[in-house]
DNA sequence: ATCTACTGACTGACATTCAGTCAATAATAA
DNA sequence: TTATTATTGACTGAATGTCAGTCAGTAGAT
């Protein structure tokens, strides 16, 4: 076989790329190393240079997903231009979309399993890194006599817990989906940020 | 080999005796179906008898752990000889406790991130399980006139999440545990309830 | 001449299958 | 009633195929 030597970051990247593809589609079972190096044309050997493990991608690739959301999501909530209504709105919508792929792709229940678990897995890393941010939004809210909130980072992380348990949450077990609009969910945030919901709504 | 048969459902329960045994210490993937059947001294073709994978067995597992913790929830919940805030007390000191084995094991990291997203994925199970009953409670509560919620069913699935995202969430991300005292928790559930500290904290 | 990215055959472990075995129970004949 | 045979269903364990991970060696760049 003829050799193609190329930049080492470049080609962590490839195999990062390639595995992402395959794991959102199949899943990590099934999802096999020599499917990733055989989508790029490289040798098994090479994918163990470059990781040490089939667990180590898939560290790399939800580290990269969850990166991917929570800066999306941050850059909203620190967007000043935006009322404060559609910050709500845009990061819902956001987080509609964490793992699309597991509902659009017929999955046998096998790997609704696996998908499940990979999708909270994901979900709590972004709440994670989406707290701070928010916690910021809340102090400033309250310095501007906006809202009484007694501990910003504890209530921000109680939102956003919150927020992404309506979102994620199976839809039997939770309130009826239907019922999860901006201001309803204004609403419920009104009391918990101490603000009227009026106020709320217009800020 | 002698040969011993056995009732059905108690074989049954045996094979996910030593299943769950072997998940919660060692892991999915570090347990084999051969470390499974040669614990209870039977071939491994028995076990494909009973189950139909070992994925299978994982799920009636995780199964298993959810109706025990969100039975342990529900019970206190609905235990109306208590305070609402010894409630909660308890309620969160039991969510403490799910899958407390992966913090008294010694992992290496890979086990770490299995560990984690078996620990996220029975979360949202138990969480979900258990919106309903708080549901009613907070319905109950409203009827007395000691709490102003909207929709019950919607502000109960969003504390619930919110309380385990906050016991359950990685410790640098979130606010400081230590910080995770019943009384700051009732302080900022009194906004989302609409009943002042001092009450929340009297009934 | 070294170094480093790269190859691909190989190994061992593991999930799953399957053809067959054994023991108990039911059905039938004595 | 007792002896004989058929049937069922729990159980066995060797065989199969797949796959993660290894390693001894090779090509090309510097």
């Amino acid at each position: 076989m003829t050799r193609i030597s190329k930049n080492p970051e470049e080609r962590k990247e490839e195999i990062l790329d390639a595995a992402m593809e395959l794991f959102l589609t199949r899943g990590y079972e099934k999802t096999s190393v020599s499917d990733i190096v055989r989508r790029i044309n490289v040798a098994q050997g090479l994918f163990y240079y470059y990781f040490k493990s089939k667990e180590e991608v898939f560290r790399a690739v939800m580290e990269r997903l969850a990166r991917q959301f929570s800066e999306r999501i941050i850059a909203i909530i620190r967007d000043d231009s935006l009322t404060f209504r559609s910050r709500i709105e845009k990061v819902v919508d956001t987080m509609h979309h964490v793992l699309p792929v597991s509902e659009s792709i017929l999955m046998d229940e096998i790997h609704q399993e696996e998908f499940r678990a990979i999708h909270y897995r994901l979900a709590f890393q972004i709440a994670g890194e989406v707290i701070g941010p928010i916690a910021e939004l809340l102090a400033t809210l309250r310095e501007r006599g906006l809202a009484r909130v007694k501990d910003p980072k504890l209530t921000a992380s109680f939102l956003v817990f919150g927020v992404f348990g309506l979102v994620h949450g199976e839809d039997d077990l939770v309130h009826d989906k239907k019922n999860l609009t901006t201001d309803t969910l204004l609403d419920m945030l009104s009391g918990l940020l101490g603000v009227s919901p009026e106020v709320l709504k217009n800020i």
